[in-house]
RNA sequence: GCCGGGAUGGGGUAGCCUGGUUAUCCUUGGGGACUGUGGAUCCCCGGACGCGCGUUCAAAUCGCGCUCUCGGCCCCA
């Protein structure tokens, strides 16, 4: 027997129905915001993600070398292909750039609950300038989908790359300098960030003020004693939020991310009742396309675990409504066999949902077969009905039978 | 990269410590009882010890290596 690779899943028929679903359902969503759908290659040149997050990345990746010697990897992860896409060919389309896409991304990393070496993303992002409006109809969209979607427990928090950004400034550090600091701050490991900051001339003062400022959580309202243009602009974000109708927005300043790219709002999503990987949705605005040769244009965006937003949904047990087919065509003995796949393409034709039997079954056994599949109606038909150019038709809920002209059928099944 | 629990027909399980019959039970799939009426019942059939090496007269069981899996650490673009 032969498993399958470390970290793939397999999707049979019913958990495939469920995904399309949902899969539909973002979409849906995305196109009534005004976003249209894009698709980039499952592989690209390593060197894009290399140039995005550092050569480290390569030892997380599925990288190789092509039997042309290129270097080649499978993408971990859809923004870097979006933006490379982006420069390339769409650089001249009217904005803001409203885009969204759906698809499997790998990374090499051990899997554990909510983590796969092959996963899906659903993301979006907004190319254009940075508008406390940009980024709010950023966040609304993921938030419109998640509410969609029927997710009760999540919770969406909003921070500034800038609150931290301005107060370093403030203390004279500036630019690349901040970033280890910044990275320190991210991962919550306060020592360190002393550490660095006590180096970089900073008064132990400030320096436990700017700590207290990434504990800073809770509503728009903790806000309020603080000033300066990012907190102004956190306010107008969620402000527009609000007037949207999203409430369960609530302000994380320790929302911070170490990567020189992020420019200004960052957002995070998680549902707890997850385990270690309980964040479903990361975002926020960026500069990334002078990086790949572009010009340098501001972005907002985000991604969607497709995987983990379906394991929430499945832990609070949200129903997922089984499909099913509309008509099962039995035939009464060999000699209307041929007759049942007329009558079933007819009815396909129409765009009726209908199976015919294949085994050359009995009866009764097909009728099991119907009600398991499960099929509403069963159309039998046999030499008896044929006689009146009929068929007799069988609710499969009710038990009830009616004789039914072959003309009529496609109208008695298109309710 | 690190730590721990696992892997027995399609799914769920017992057996393993203490090696030995035809490997257990439930379910699922196919056929039949029922050559024109379904989810019931009864009968029949198909189907598994993750892979490899070793120890042994004999391995699901013991040893070693590997693969996959579940949970956690690290990481998370």
């Amino acid at each position: 027997m032969i498993q399958r690779p470390r970290g793939t899943r397999d999707f049979g028929p019913e958990e495939m129905e469920v995904r399309r679903h949902f899969e539909d359902m973002m979409r849906q969503e995305s196109v009534l915001h005004g976003f249209r759908e894009i698709s980039t290659p499952i592989f690209e040149h390593t060197e894009l993600f290399t140039l995005k997050s550092g050569p480290g990345v390569v030892e997380e990746i599925y990288a190789f070398q092509d039997k042309g010697g290129r270097e080649i990897c499978l993408r971990p992860e859809l923004t870097a292909s979006v933006m490379r896409f982006f420069v390339s060919d769409l650089a001249t389309l009217p904005r803001p750039l409203k885009m969204f896409y759906f698809g499997q991304c790998f990374r090499y990393e051990r899997p554990q609950a909510g983590r796969y070496r092959e996963f899906f993303q659903f993301g979006a992002e907004i190319v254009g300038n940075p508008t406390p409006e940009t980024d709010a109809e950023a966040i609304g969209l993921a938030a419109a989908i998640l509410e969609r979607t029927g997710l009760k427990d999540y919770r969406i928090r909003v921070g500034h790359i800038g609150i931290l950004r301005e107060m370093l400034a403030n203390a004279g550090v500036t630019g690349d300098k901040a970033l280890p600091i910044l990275q320190k701050l991210d991962k919550k490991i306060y020592p360190e960030a002393e550490e660095l900051m006590a180096q970089a001339g900073i008064e132990t003062k400030v320096a436990q003020d700017i700590i207290g400022t990434t504990k800073v959580t809770g509503p728009i309202s903790v806000l309020d004693s603080r000033e300066g243009p990012a907190s102004d602009y956190i306010r107008q974000v969620c402000d527009i939020l609000l007037a949207m109708g999203f409430g369960n927005v609530s302000v994380d300043l320790g929302v911070v991310r170490g990567l020189a790219y992020y420019t200004g709002m960052v957002f995070e999503v998680d549902a707890p009742k997850l385990g270690a990987e309980k964040q479903i949705c990361g975002g926020g605005s960026y500069s990334l396309s002078e990086l790949f040769g572009g010009e340098k244009v501001f972005s907002t965006g985000f991604a969607i675990g497709f995987d983990r937003t379906l394991l929430a949904l499945q832990t609070e047990g949200v129903p997922f409504v089984k499909r099913s087919i509309t008509a099962f065509v039995v035939p009464v003995g060999d000699s209307v066999r041929t007759k049942a796949f007329e009558i079933a393409s007819t009815l396909r034709r129409s765009g009726i949902s209908a199976d015919v039997d294949l085994m050359r079954r009995g009866v009764g056994k097909s009728l099991k077969y119907a009600a398991t599949v499960p099929s509403r109606y069963a159309v039998i038909v046999g030499e008896k009905e044929l006689e009146s150019n009929s068929v007799t038709l069988r609710d499969m809920s009710s038990g009830e039978q009616t004789l039914v002209k072959m003309n009529d059928l496609v109208e008695k099944l298109k309710v």
